[in-house]
DNA sequence: CCGATAGATTGATGACTGTCGATGAATGTA
DNA sequence: TACATTCATCGACAGTCATCAATCTATCGG
């Protein structure tokens, strides 16, 4: 692998989350904004090549990928690709770091856990 | 009266549930089948009338709800209730069983831990 | 500087989605 | 039978979204 990493892509802010951060889906009903907040996160999952781009980071060597190496994988054209990684960084799912001419794409830790814990009892 | 519930999640003791059921979005770049199907899933989350449904349900005694008990609260028409109840059953997140005059909709067991494991490493 | 590369942004377009009023199909009640 | 209730479906409309070609900015190598 050619290119260099430098550092650590994210900086953890908090330690481990997920439990009592966010409502739970299913414990009480939902007001209005936790619901907006929560759907606003599950759309950014509800495409299949967003899902893609993030396992494509997650599989990827050492957790992180610039978008010229997922373009080819996920068969979009590289404007769709950016265009997914915006709406992805905008739901918090990953973060981009430019180092040089690239940026470095990685999934941010306890995010989906954080969604992922809406989703229980 | 209780519903009756098919024999479906029980025996499952070993791991917690979901985790052979279903890829996981962070251990392997997902198939475009994958992708597609969970994406299907999470779409259906991707909506605020939607997860205020899923909760309102959830939360309703007995655990399940019909139409009629669920218009006033989600605060939309009622064919619109009825288009996001069908956008959650499509996606196996409800089921809809007719008694009476009344479609009695209750959330569909292991389907959301399906969907939770996937988020999973 | 100059050309090449990485990636974001813009603009256009076709498809999909959320929404509601009107209507239809079942079911229960007088 | 006639009427009311519950819910799904239809038709229409406005808004959003996914997609790509073209373009722009930033960075690197010579």
């Amino acid at each position: 692998m050619a290119r260099t990493r430098v550092a650590a892509p994210v900086a953890r802010t908090t330690a481990s989350l997920g439990a009592a951060c966010c409502p739970s889906v299913l414990e009480a009903p939902l007001e209005q904004a936790e619901a907006a907040e929560l759907a606003h996160a599950f759309a950014a999952l509800g495409d299949p090549a967003r899902l893609r781009l993030l396992s494509l980071i997650a599989a990827a060597d050492g957790a992180e990928a610039c978008v010229c190496d997922l373009v080819g994988p996920v068969g979009k054209s590289q404007p769709t690709v950016s265009h997914h990684l915006k709406v992805l960084a905008d739901a918090g799912l990953i973060a981009g770091e430019k180092r040089g001419r690239w940026v470095w794409y990685s999934i941010v830790p306890g995010r989906l856990d954080q969604l992922r814990s809406t989703l229980s009892a």
